[in-house]
DNA sequence: CTTGTACCCTGACCGC
DNA sequence: TGCGGTCAGGGTACAA
C-alpha cells in the first residue's frame, strides 16, 4: 500500500543507486504492466541508452528523469507501484538478477533493466496493478497538473490545505485520497492524520473550521514525516529497494486495529467503508 | 462540476 | 486436506 513515505524511502534508494547509470537494455517480462498499452518492444527501444539523471517523486509517482543519447527527447519515465509493485539492484557479480530474484521471492518479476556497468534493475509486481509510462517533459507536466499540491512541501500551510481539499459534500476521508485535490495520500495515512486530528472522517469537508484544518494540516504532515523517518509502513507487501520493511506500523494508532483500544481515550477502534475502502477511526475522541 | 461505483490483479484468509 | 468465495486498495473509466 505505498503512499507518499513508501515511495518517498524507494525513491531515495533508487536515486543513490542509479542517478548517472545507463540503460544498456531492457526486458519487459509481463506486457501488461505497461501503461496504454504500449508495446514492450517500443517502450525498449525507447529506453536503450538513456542515461537515468535523477530519480524523483511526486506523489505517489516515481519518476525517472532520463537523457537519451542523440537526437532523442528528454523523457520521463512514470513508475506507479501501487500495491504490490517493487524494485531490487543486482550487483554486477550477478548476471541478470537471478540470485537476487530468488534471495527477495521475487517470483513475478514484471520488467528487468541491465544497465552498462553490468547491474540489474529488477521490478516485481504480483498483481500488477503497477505499471510504467514513458512519456515526453511536456506529456509528464500535463499529467502531473492534475495532482493536488504535496504536503510535505514547505510552503504547505493549512489555508493550502483547505483550499485544496475544497468546501463540497465529500467526506474529508475521501477528500484526503483523492490525488487531485492532494497528492500522496492513502488509505493509511488518511485514517492516521484523522486520528491525531481528532477528527472523524466522515465529516463532510464543508464543515471543517479553521481549528479543524490547522489540527488536520498539523496531524497529516506529524504522520507522514513519522512515516517517512521509518522508511514507511510494511503491512504485506511493501519492501524498500535494499528488501527490508518499513517499520512504521509499530506507530500506526488505528488503522487496521478494528477492535483494538484507542491508545488515546481506550473506546474500540471502528472500521466503516467510504467510497468501498476501509477507514479506520475512533468513536470515541474523533468527532 | 461533483460524487459514487466497477474494474483490474493475486494471494491470504475463512468457513465448510 | 481442498475448495470456492471474499477481500485487500492503487488508479482509472464511466455513470448518475
Amino acid at each position: 500500500m505505498p503512499e507518499l513515505p513508501e515511495v518517498e524511502t524507494i525513491r531515495r534508494d533508487l536515486a543513490s543507486a542509479l542517478e548517472g547509470a545507463t540503460i544498456a537494455s531492457v526486458r519487459i517480462r509481463k506486457p501488461d504492466i505497461l501503461m496504454d498499452g504500449e508495446s514492450p518492444r517500443k517502450f525498449a527501444a525507447s529506453l536503450r541508452g538513456c542515461r537515468i539523471c535523477s530519480v524523483e517523486r511526486r506523489g505517489k509517482n516515481l519518476l525517472l528523469h532520463l537523457t537519451p543519447q542523440g537526437r532523442q527527447l528528454a523523457a520521463v519515465l512514470q513508475v506507479q507501484v501501487r500495491m504490490t509493485g517493487r524494485f531490487a539492484v543486482a550487483p554486477d557479480s550477478d548476471p541478470g538478477g537471478r540470485q537476487l530474484a530468488e534471495q527477495l521471492g521475487f517470483s513475478h518479476v514484471a520488467a528487468q533493466f541491465e544497465l552498462d556497468d553490468g547491474r540489474t534493475v529488477l521490478y516485481d509486481d504480483v498483481r500488477r496493478l503497477g505499471g510504467f509510462r514513458l512519456l515526453t517533459m511536456e506529456a509528464w507536466q500535463r499529467r502531473e497538473r492534475e495532482l493536488g499540491p504535496e504536503p510535505l512541501d514547505i510552503g504547505f500551510k493549512s489555508r493550502d490545505l483547505a483550499r485544496a481539499l475544497g468546501h463540497g459534500r465529500a467526506s474529508i476521508k475521501t477528500a484526503l485520497v483523492d490525488q487531485r485535490r492532494i497528492a500522496g495520500i492513502g488509505n493509511i495515512y488518511s485514517s492516521e492524520a484523522l486520528h491525531r486530528a481528532r477528527l472523524d472522517p466522515r465529516r463532510m469537508c464543508r464543515t471543517l473550521d479553521e481549528t479543524d484544518m490547522r489540527r488536520l494540516h498539523r496531524g497529516l504532515r506529524g504522520v507522514l514525516s513519522a512515516s517517512l523517518r521509518e522508511s514507511g509502513t510494511t503491512l504485506q507487501d511493501y519492501r524498500t529497494v535494499s528488501g527490508g520493511s518499513g517499520k512504521f506500523q509499530n506507530r500506526l494508532r488505528v488503522y487496521d486495529r478494528e477492535g483494538r483500544s484507542c491508545s488515546r481515550c481506550g473506546e474500540q477502534i471502528q472500521r466503516i467503508l467510504q467510497a468501498g475502502r476501509s477507514s479506520y477511526f475512533c468513536p470515541g475522541c474523533q468527532i
